[in-house]
DNA sequence: GTTAACCTATCGAATTTTTCGATTCATATT
DNA sequence: AATATGAATCGAAAAATTCGATAGGTTAAC
């Protein structure tokens, strides 16, 4: 008996991944619905079975040791192939139970989500959408297993991700209709000089038609900066303020306001992205293939993220490569 | 955030493939010295996780599905890299791979990396060394991650680091070997009067030789300030200059300029300090050794950096509680 | 066609492991 | 000092695993 071979469930490791990730064993408890006294105990089997004390208390939170941070590496590797692994190979869309992650901003909420979550509930009322907000960690939402798709005008170079794209976007001006601006088409000179509402989307982020702007050699006329479109609308009634916003956004406030081409052509290419783990999940790939058949008809081009490919035998196939 | 979640352990995967290479349960529970009620158990759970029957019955025996056999040959994977994840770590200098960070200053660089290095090339020729200068962060270096090991003449009073004393250098004055002050011993008042060359490293720091002399209420003739005391050898030669410099400094001028002793004694410890994070790995436990051993003699002392204390029963431990 | 041999599945009880809430302990902050 | 934060620990409760015994099902022998 001179070996005992170490003994974890997958479970575990979720944990050690989720206490990584967030750098707290309180805040992994939060997010997996446990007691606190349950993570640490699942981190004293942890200890045991890797012989190594993994995390150390060190000013306010705790810092993992090097050997940690390996572990976690390599059982990231490890949970991506077994999920994929037992990862369902067939689902009928009326009994399926299960939870799928979406990670996404408001722009992909509003305009995808709708048409997904009414054919859900037809067809599918066992799939539970689990919508987090993607802000600029999409990816980092993927790869840590927080969200299963990434929905968004976002580019991964990196190998490891699946692509499709779904869309491109372009942007319009809305304003208020009494707006003189809204009568006849609008000149680059007058769009520059016009107060604009901008959106940061909370910073981190410049929306394409700014970068576009500004590359030509122009700056806005920012009066007034939001977080989100949302509601935009309502900021600008009975105002002389004009915002430049993706075209679907803007139908999401048809006939409050006036809505004509912006100037500044610049295009926002809608992705989806996943990763191995899901790729070959039955219920997965039907939802992929939802998605992208209700993005409408752009979306029958598709790529892999990395550069290789391979075969599609679906109607609407997450990937050729 | 991905289906029901599955979640088995190790020891059910073990089991599969027992099962899968004996062909029977029950000699897998013979060897397993498990109850054949058992393995039929985790049989149970293995095929609510993979949604499969796995095994069929057929004649005397159970014969695979070809879904078991896939599952089979990844879970063979996923436990071979499990265990070799989870293997003891004995770390073999000869062919590990890996980087460690070292913050230190001039001095440190000059008197003990060079033998580190030298050691290291034969020894350890994967372990790269990340070396950055303290200047007098090291602390807060050490506590970010950014480096693993600290070494200087540094002080930490608080708790949470591992401290070993490598040894206690003293000063040397150094000057154009043609200096009259070269000739004889060399008394305080000379010390005091003849202009220096300060070394301030940047602001921030004063040596502790400058602190000793105020202390007993001397200042120095201060002729000019330098940030190190490299190359000091070209600034002196040719001038009615002297500097004050560890010991092992003046060394690296051998030849080039004369040094005497200086008339003011102050002790300049040299230690090692690192953090829980680094403490228990085998490779920055090797590497703490190699440090002190090429550091002499002296470091045969050696302590926490906080309260408690003991001593030492390796050759060069590192600290025992 | 019956029986014997050989498997796996299942049941209930015993055991072990996991979880929880409360408390304690350690560290940093005021 | 006092407070706040977060991990470790404790005892009890809940859940899972394990075991022995037995049931169910298939094959081979008579």
């Amino acid at each position: 008996m001179p070996f005992e071979l170490p003994n974890l469930d997958f479970a575990a490791l979720r944990t050690l991944r989720l206490v990584h990730a967030l750098g707290s064993f309180s805040r992994a408890a939060e997010t997996l619905g446990l007691a606190q006294s349950t993570v640490s105990y699942t981190l004293a089997r942890l200890r045991e079975a890797f012989d190594d004390p993994l995390f150390v208390r060190q000013g306010q939170g705790i810092v993992p040791t090097t050997r940690c941070s390996e572990i976690v590496a390599q059982a990231g590797e490890l949970l991506d192939r077994f999920e994929e692994l037992a990862a369902p190979r067939d689902f009928e869309p009326a009994v399926a139970s299960l939870e799928i992650g979406i990670s996404c901003n408001y722009y992909e909420r509003v305009t995808i989500l709708p048409q997904i979550v009414r054919v859900l509930r037809c067809e599918a009322p066992g799939i539970r959408l689990k919508v987090i907000s993607s802000t600029v960690q999409g990816k980092g939402q993927l790869t840590r297993s927080q969200s299963d798709i990434l929905l968004g005008a976002v580019q991964i170079q990196e190998a490891g991700y699946f692509r499709r794209s779904l869309f491109k976007e372009d942007y319009v001006c809305i304003m208020d209709p009494q707006n003189p601006l809204a009568q006849v088409p609008l000149d680059l000179e007058s769009f520059v000089r016009a107060p604009q509402v901008i959106v940061n989307y909370g910073d981190g982020y410049r929306a394409r038609f700014l970068v576009a702007m500004e590359t030509a050699g122009y700056r806005p006329n920012t009066a007034m900066e939001v977080p989100s479109p949302a509601s935009m609308d309502r900021i600008l009634l009975g105002t002389d303020l004009i915002a430049t916003v993706p075209r679907r956004i803007a139908q999401t406030f048809r006939g409050e306001v006036a809505s004509v081409a912006c100037p500044v052509s610049a295009e926002i290419p809608i992705d989806m992205f996943w990763t191995a783990r899901t790729h070959s999940s039955a219920p997965h790939v039907w939802l992929r293939s939802l998605i992208a058949t209700v993005s409408g008809r752009e979306a029958e081009s598709l790529q892999d993220a990395r550069s290789s490919e391979t075969e599609d035998t679906h109607a609407f196939p997450d990937q050729s490569f």
